[in-house]
DNA sequence: TCATCAATTAGATACTTGTCGAAACATCTA
DNA sequence: TAGATGTTTCGACAAGTATCTAATTGATGA
């Protein structure tokens, strides 16, 4: 089991453009606010219910998602859920406000 | 002369939206922080200086971020000045802090 | 092992957008 | 007023992307 670290997240430029980018398209943003709203991780599958959208295009935007760090995969047999990583979210919004 | 006001400013889904597409761009992001490091409206010109950019180019940018209200923008003669709205900025990570 | 189901990948398409050069607009100055 | 200068708008183009369907991969259960 791994602890939760307690340093303060250091985003690259890099990093910083790609959540910039993934929080750009109102799907992701939907999609990122209510993985949050889930204490839990939350299914594929449950995501999916809640959006007018077919699998293919719900895949890529969890693909952008994640690739941006903003959420954890956890892959259960054939299922995905998805848990949002509030120390990234955390880190990209005082490093915003900082600017 | 307006007062600054001191209400803590909420952004509608809307200008939420606006916020993120601006900022999403690398180059927007770099003027943005630009802007910000001075604590004085930044000339049009001098903003120029710094970026290899076209004229026409820059004003493109410059007017997404102002629709977004990153921005508030100042007319002396034919110079532009630009300056941040650090409330605005404040209310964006806030918003998205508490996702 | 085969059929089924969840998720991803591939390929195609329509739309968006960052960029430029040229033209237009606005302001200043000689 | 005429020319020069700062900024914006227009029209066009290339690159990127959100979306779909169809095909593929991977896991489950009969």
């Amino acid at each position: 089991m791994v602890v939760a670290k307690r340093v303060k997240t250091e985003l690259s430029e890099e990093q910083i453009q790609l959540i910039a980018k993934a929080l750009a398209d109102p799907r992701r943003y939907e999609l990122l606010r209510q993985i949050g709203s889930c204490s839990t991780p939350m299914q594929c599958a449950e995501i999916k219910d809640c959006h007018q959208v077919t699998a293919a295009t719900l895949s890529h935007h969890m693909k952008e998602l994640e690739m941006a760090g903003l959420v954890r995969v956890a892959r259960e047999g054939k299922f995905v859920s998805y848990i949002l990583r509030r120390d990234v979210l955390k880190a990209y919004t005082e490093q915003l406000a900082a600017i």
